[in-house]
DNA sequence: TGTATCGGATACATTCCTGTATCGAACGGG
DNA sequence: CCCGTTCGATACAGGAATGTATCCGATACA
């Protein structure tokens, strides 16, 4: 990629950071497909020849805004999974990565805006499906640690199988939290999706969430 | 909106429709926010004369032809809800649905560009959050017949909770499918998680689905 | 069949955005 | 402290898409 070692590093880092800080912002008002390279530009208080210093096409800004803060958000989910001793308590975990994952509504929209682009993009999908894998390991590996304290429902098959069951809870709640932006149901919502997956059935019934 | 009586309607209504469904292909191949107008109107073999004739903006043309599709999987689910007898047979309702539902791939990328279009106009949220209230109410139906046949775990709360988890599976299983694109994964993996949501515990295990 | 209206095509002006090329200023190394 | 390099601003040209205004052929109705 580079030809040459970059000798000057501070000052174009700050921009490129800058740059991706006000893309985050623009995107998620106004949508990935309805943004132009001169409004980020204006955002980030920059003119399009910082821009085009350090992209080469909004795509590519996307690409590296998604990556910066998916790969975040997994490192706090990875926290949050790892943050009791070796064993139990899947509750008290379910409870933290909900808090994790379902506390910013901008980059919802900015990561299904990202999944819209993906779809449409085999290469852009394999490094969406590479995070997506991950994360699932992370719960996984999580829930695996748990074993013998909480017992899985059958009908997920093995950790993995629940794992991908807990991505997709996240992923269909995500969804209505889109469309209603209450994230404090949301919360709740998804906290009683994972217990009524995650466990045998025998937990007190939640309020109803008629809504 | 029509300030006189439409005359001529049988044209019209032809061109319309083909609008629509040209819409439909390139919305589905390009994402609509990389979508012209111009591209629409060569897709269905007409000049831009004819959509302004039609549709004031894009946006509407969209709407138009979002709730035209969802109107008939609608249909398609009520019908594939409604099919058996009064009472039981849970998972073959399970299976008939999961047929519908994830139908065609076309159908959810576009579904998905609209999801995050809404999630940005609150009024067409709100229609997007009633064509998914009707559905839950419809499933919530469903299950309420079949009360007493099948019991669902009490962590959902009511039918109306069930429902609810019901759709966030959909929701959640549809944005994997639209990154591996392989949709009979998806059924397959749809119905084990209805089964696992919708029972209480005891069904039998299925394979593994690492992927 | 005649005719008034409608539907869609064409042409045009305008706006917006992109990409590149050039320039001046800031920066880091010597 | 000076100089070469790099970063970002500015200016420019080109392209693309939008919306409107106008025109002609098609259609429904008497």
């Amino acid at each position: 990629m580079q030809e040459t070692a970059r000798r000057v590093t501070r000052r174009r880092a700050e921009t490129r950071a800058r740059l991706l800080d006000a893309a985050f912002g623009v995107f998620a008002a106004k949508g990935f497909g309805r943004v132009s390279i001169e409004e980020v530009c204006e955002a980030a208080g920059y003119s399009r020849g910082a821009f085009y210093s350090n992209f080469a096409t909004l795509d590519e800004l996307f690409f590296a805004l998604y990556q910066e803060r998916a790969d975040l958000i997994a490192a706090q989910v990875a926290d949050a999974l790892a943050e009791d001793g070796p064993g139990l308590d899947v509750p008290a975990a379910v409870d933290r990565v909900t808090e994790v994952l379902l506390l910013d509504v901008d980059w919802l929209l900015v990561k299904t805006d990202f999944l819209v682009h993906a779809a449409r993009d085999p290469e852009v999908a394999r490094v969406l499906l590479g995070h997506r894998a991950r994360l699932r390991e992370a719960v996984a590996d999580r829930l695996f640690r748990a074993r013998g304290h909480t017992e899985l429902p059958a009908v997920l098959g093995d950790t993995a199988g629940a794992a991908h069951a807990v991505v997709a809870a996240y992923d269909g709640v995500t969804t209505q939290l889109l469309l209603d932006k209450d994230v404090e149901h949301a919360r709740s919502w998804l906290k009683q999706l994972l217990t009524a997956l995650l466990t045998d059935g025998g937990a007190p019934a939640a309020p109803s969430t008629a809504h």
